[in-house]
RNA sequence: GGGCUCGUAGUGUAGCUUGGUUUAACACGUCGCCCUGUCACGGCGAAGAUCACCAGUUCAAAUCUGGCCGAGCCCGCCA
């Protein structure tokens, strides 16, 4: 007999049918009971009216298969019900289970520590699991986006011998009689990329960062949504392709995980045109209007980034706001000067936290070498990469998205962790 | 690397300031009995905690002190 899904047993009215799944739910009232049946597509009533069929050796969470006939009731969640006729216990949960896991966040009341610990048990509550639904659908909407505008999907290493920032930050690991590292980004690949001619290609994979941190929007292992473009006339052609990019995510994610976003109480904003800021501008907005001096003229602090967003809120009635024109001494060697000590780099910022950094890259090769120097690289480490600019390298640029960061952000999670599945942070190697 | 905070039944918290009527309390979960329309079901009852760990102070420590282990958050830095 075939297996039924649950979201499908409003179309076998009257049939005969079987369910498989996990007993999400037990309520007992006086000789019936209803048992609730979860599986991958969601949750059904069932009601037991049999006093002959015994489920006492059932617990919740334990994995069954049902026999019985879906009626409409009005009194059904949902409107329909399956009447059981038939239960077999296939493995029993033990008791007590971890946490109440079948209950709505606000109810379930759990630390994050504790339910990363049980994590492939904490999935089993719909609102967690859907976290890793919209993200699925946030990655497959990036590369189909990309794919249909020319880029081509490339998978680099993620062991390399040297970093692309400098040696700080990086996982060093033992590569039989060399040390290597994990890759922080896979920046050197993908300009390498544009330089054999694909002109455009993305990447989605992990990046690692040695970053001895601990806070709420930070992981040490993180899924990078990078991609890089080729004869392009500024940074601003790379905006525009993330504008354009993040519309069509927004798109997906309201046609396709509308039921999710409701599970979260998420209510997406439409994007048109994103507002930007001179890094410059938007100091002299915190001063001006927050009252808040900046020690560095590098970058924002992270309260700065919260106060700009507030301020894009208020002023461009958007969540987004990108900040361009930061000094080269803040950014990587490999960013594009603007010729007055400031770079065609920026940053992105989503209600509050930084989720994209980019730039238009520098393509000449002496200048890049030059440029390498000056932050106190030795150029003969990095042959591998500079070689392909001594023979014809386009302008380009490029920019990476934290998967993770974004997905917190759309869904408004207070902890970057809940959106990993497994997370890697300063403490947890496990699960 | 710097700073702040927290470890109490399976889960989440109260109690700690001012040590002693606390037999360590409450909610959810678990177990038992009752209930034919629940949907956070309801009612009655029960079990479940060497108060993270180690040492000290004291007649007496969940409570005070020191150490140790673990965790959360913020900053630097970053996506």
């Amino acid at each position: 007999m075939e297996r039924i899904l649950a979201k499908d047993v409003k179309n076998h009215v009257g049939e005969e049918i079987k369910l498989q799944g996990w007993v999400f739910q037990i309520r007992p009232v006086g000789k019936i009971k209803f048992l609730i049946l979860r599986d991958r597509t969601g949750v059904v009533q069932t009601i037991i009216l049999n006093k002959e069929i015994d489920i006492s050796n059932v617990e919740r969470e334990s994995v069954v298969t049902i026999y019985g006939k879906p009626k409409l009731e009005k009194q059904a969640p949902g409107g329909v019900e399956v009447e059981v006729l038939k239960v077999e216990l296939m493995e029993k949960a033990a008791t007590p289970l971890p946490f109440e896991v079948n209950r709505a966040s606000d109810l379930l009341n759990i630390k994050i520590d504790t339910l990363l610990d049980h994590r492939p048990f904490s999935l089993r509550n719909p609102e967690i699991s859907s976290i890793f639904r919209v993200q699925a659908e946030i990655v497959r909407a990036y590369a189909e986006f990309l794919r249909n505008d020319g880029f081509l999907q490339v998978h680099t290493s993620k062991i390399i011998s040297a970093g692309t920032e400098g040696g700080t930050n990086l996982f060093p690991i033992q590569y039989f009689e060399q040390t290597a590292y994990l890759a922080q980004s896979p920046q050197f690949y993908k300009q390498m990329l544009v330089g054999a001619g694909y002109e455009r290609i993305f990447e989605i994979g992990f990046v690692y960062r040695a970053e001895d941190h601990a806070t709420s929007r930070h992981i040490n292992e993180y899924l990078s949504l990078d991609f890089e473009m080729g004869f392009i006339e500024s940074e601003q052609d790379v905006i525009n392709e993330e504008i354009r990019l993040l519309k069509y995510v927004f798109t997906c994610l309201k046609e396709n995980c509308s039921e999710e976003l409701k599970l979260h109480g998420v209510e997406l904003q439409d994007i048109d045109t994103i507002p930007q800021l001179k890094l410059g501008e938007a100091i002299k907005v915190l001063k001006d209007k927050y009252n808040k001096t900046m020690e560095t003229e590098n970058d924002l602090d992270p309260e700065g980034e919260r106060l700009i967003c507030e301020y894009s809120k208020k002023e461009f009635n958007s969540d987004f706001v990108y900040i361009t024109y930061y000094p080269a001494s803040g950014r990587p060697f490999y960013t594009m000067p603007d010729g007055t000590g400031l770079t065609r780099g920026f940053d992105l910022l989503y209600k509050g936290l930084e989720v994209t950094t980019g730039s238009q890259r520098i393509n000449n090769y002496d200048m890049l070498v030059d440029n390498m120097r000056k932050f106190g690289l030795k150029p003969e480490n990095f042959e591998f990469y500079l070689e392909i600019f001594k023979y014809g390298m386009p302008p380009h640029g490029g920019l990476a998205i934290g998967t993770e960061r974004l997905t917190q952000q759309i869904l408004s999670l207070k902890n970057v962790r809940e959106a990993s599945l497994f997370p890697r942070d300063r403490f947890r190697l496990t699960p």
